[in-house]
DNA sequence: CACCGGTTTATTTTT
DNA sequence: TAAACCGGTG
């Protein structure tokens, strides 16, 4: 018997030996989430001899899942690489790999991303005469994907938005099932359907999982809510772990109603919740709770530590943009030369263009930084054109590398000879591959011309990879390409081909670790999930400041966290005051960016920054003046006005006319819209509402600006 | 079909 | 400000 009992607090020790039946925990930020998993798992196995096949841990990020292998590799000291701990998008490959042909896929489908999907909303929505400009193809990339997981919304969607659904979503489905292609969602949805469908699938895998874990449990939308269920067996051995308070995934369709519906559908659930907090000093914890409180829709937690009050949180206001930037890096250098290493602070920020003053002044003073999320790896262009070329060498019919590469880099084959190709094929239902080599009739000599160069020149890339190492395969691929000389002219383009170089390094790797001999398997299984990998760590000097958004940030922890660009309009972002469950969604990110901190907390801003290429003053972001001023230090422009700015913000607040300006404000942003009604828009002029759907509506302007798709509250809009 | 230049628009993004 | 996108021209 391993006992874990020296080092967990009774709640904790609960977590992990409550071993029968659904468990719910409640894990407050830093309460020791992580711990509680990998050892209620190497209890279950170790102390209840439970099988290791017999236990699935999903999580949300690859990386995740390897900090549970890692840690509970330490635990159990044997091999955990082939345990059921995945993403629940890498769990449903692994199942639909072995199954997916019942449902008619090919096996060896492929997955695509979310900039695939755009890119073939928009070329559908060529094809069948949408115009991009009345309806912006993102919007109906997000609606297309919203019915995918819910089919029932199109009921609800309005004209002429619904009709446009009605033909694209079809439309999406159809192509990427015709071309063996897989979004994220497929992943989720043919895996339930498997499940629900095929009951002795369904029977197979409840016979294996006798234990299912899952992380992060607020962030699972309504397809990983029901696809667990078809997972877990009649015994209910379901434990999840999560909290609402970090729920910041609602836009990506995270429901945090799936926590309610868990009691409900698993009753009697045994919750247990976890306050105890180990990460950050008692000062940073009340000014978490302080802004998680005003929150109305959760369940009252309270987090305390034993961690002593610490330091104050220092709040410095500074004049511009740059005076802000410029005391954050003055501030690192005094820290680091007190004694604190670079890589223990982070500086977090609402949006990504907040990054790019501190890139230029960290590098001007050099301190060492590391910006996270960036583009990922696999998403950059260089490396999706890559693998599309590797795509088609080994199987010429992959119709979508085909169009990927075909005039990349340049070949004088345009947008309408690709569309002419697709079309054909689509017609004779073969592959374009097959359809060129069957008929070119329709085709005039010079595009012909091209065309036969591009299939010969790959063609005899086919032989050639039989004939030479990988690592030269690539080499000769890029040169013959082409593209080694397209990247001549690109000034990113040294670092662009040392991207492309990467993927002998990742070859290697998937030799090693598929248990398979053939060089075109191992490339193939290389390929096949390539989109659902996640960035390989950079082998910066690991010695440095951490930048990231405050969503990158979470299940981080550092000692000194800055919190930057506080301020209204950037963070809460103007488009969220008008929703109580936007703003509240915002509030929930104060809440993580606060308590990623375990020592001192700095929150800056400044009184006026350059925003778009013009000058704004802002306020302070709202979330400040939650926490009490007790536990704030006032630095900067702060130190001497606030004190008296404060308090006159408060009493103004007391007065009639700020009351009256209040009302006024909440007036024009209701701005019911409804069918029929005439509006006036500062730019388009007099217009009638054709339609209003949650936060966009559709307004009929006079010539020459016809139909629009606007934000209904947007301030430009006023009823007439 | 490719290129140039004017116009438009601006979250967050685990997979 | 900057990048993406569109439309006209060669």
């Amino acid at each position: 018997m391993v006992s874990w009992r020296n080092n967990l607090n009774s709640m904790q020790e609960k977590a992990v030996t409550t071993y029968e039946g659904p468990v719910m925990v409640v894990a407050g930020a830093g309460s020791g989430k992580t711990s509680v998993l990998t050892k209620r798992i190497a209890h279950l196995i170790l102390n209840l001899g439970v099988p290791k096949d017999a236990v699935l841990a999903i999580t949300f990020t690859n990386k995740a899942a390897l900090e549970m292998k890692t840690r509970l590799y330490e635990l159990l000291e044997f091999n955990t690489h082939t345990m059921w701990i995945s993403t629940f998008h890498s769990m449903c490959v692994r199942i639909l790999r072995e199954h997916i042909e019942h449902l008619d896929y090919h096996k060896h489908f492929q997955i695509v991303d979310d900039d695939d999907t755009l890119q073939i909303i928009k070329s559908l929505m060529k094809r069948h005469g949408v115009d991009a400009k009345i309806m912006a193809p993102h919007s109906i990339k997000n609606y297309v994907l919203k019915i995918k997981t819910d089919e029932a919304r199109m009921q609800n969607l309005e004209q002429p938005m619904r009709e446009i659904i009605e033909i694209i979503y079809p439309a999406y489905q159809k192509q990427l099932k015709d071309n063996n292609l897989v979004d994220f969602d497929d992943l989720i949805l043919l895996t339930i359907r498997l499940l629900e469908d095929f009951p002795e699938i369904q029977k197979r895998y409840h016979r294996q999982f006798e234990y299912i874990l899952v992380d992060e449990f607020q962030d699972t939308n309504t397809v990983q809510y029901r696809l667990i269920r078809a997972l877990v067996n009649e015994k209910k051995n379901v434990f999840i772990v999560g909290d609402e308070d970090q729920s910041i995934y609602a836009f990506r369709g995270a429901n945090i109603e799936n926590i309610q519906r868990f009691k409900r559908d698993y009753h009697p659930v045994n919750t247990i919740v976890l306050e105890q907090n180990y990460r950050s000093t008692n000062t940073i914890l009340k000014a978490a709770n302080a802004v998680i409180k005003e929150n109305k829709n959760r369940i009252k937690k309270n987090l305390f530590s034993t961690k002593g009050d610490g330091d104050k949180i220092v709040f410095f206001k500074a004049y511009s943009e740059r005076d802000e930037v410029e005391y954050v890096a003055e501030t690192i250098r005094l820290l680091v030369r007190s004694g604190i290493d670079y890589q223990s602070i982070a500086v977090l920020y609402r949006t990504n263009n907040t990054s790019r003053l501190f890139e230029e002044v960290f590098m001007q003073k050099q301190l060492p930084y590391l910006i996270y999320g960036n583009t990922s790896f696999f998403k950059r262009k260089e490396i999706k054109d890559l693998v599309a070329y590797l795509r088609l060498i080994i199987n010429p019919h992959d119709d979508y590398s085909f169009m990927r590469v075909v005039n990349e880099p340049r070949r004088g084959i345009g947008a309408k000879t690709i569309e002419t190709l697709s079309r054909n094929a689509e017609h004779a239902g073969l592959s374009i591959y097959e359809t060129l080599v069957q008929d070119k009739s329709s085709l005039s000599k010079g595009v012909l011309n091209k065309i036969n160069h591009f299939i010969t020149l790959m063609q005899s890339l086919q032989k050639h990879f039989d004939t030479v190492h990988f690592n030269q395969f690539i080499d000769d691929l890029l040169e013959r390409i082409g593209y080694l000389k397209m990247l001549q002219n690109d000034d990113k383009g040294d670092v662009r081909l040392e991207n492309m170089l990467e993927i002998k390094t990742m070859f290697k790797e998937a030799e090693n670790s598929y248990d398979v001999d053939d060089k075109t398997t191992v490339l193939l299984y290389m390929l096949e999930d390539i989109a659902l990998k996640s960035q390989e760590e950079k082998e910066k000097d690991p010695n440095s400041v951490s930048l990231m958004t405050l969503h990158a940030a979470k299940g981080l922890e550092f000692d000194v966290v800055f919190m930057v660009a506080l301020e209204k309009g950037i963070f809460p972002q103007h488009r969220h005051y008008d929703s109580l469950e936007s703003i509240e969604e915002e509030r929930r990110l104060m809440y993580v960016g606060v308590t990623r901190c375990k020592q001192q907390l700095y929150l800056t801003n400044a009184s006026q920054r350059y925003l778009y290429g013009s000058l704004t003053q802002n306020l302070d972001t709202p979330f400040i003046q939650d926490i009490s001023p007790t536990l704030l230090q006032l630095e900067g422009l702060n130190k001497e006005r606030m004190k008296t700015t404060l308090r006159y913000t408060q009493d103004y607040q007391q007065t009639q006319v700020y009351k009256e300006r209040l009302k006024a404000i909440t007036k024009t942003n209701e701005n019911h819209l409804d069918k029929g009604n005439k509006v006036n828009h500062k730019v388009f002029g007099i217009g009638v509402v054709v339609s209003v759907n949650n936060d966009q509506c559709v307004i009929a302007f006079s010539h020459p600006h016809g139909i629009k798709t606007l934000m209904k509250d947007h301030p430009s809009i006023s009823k007439v």
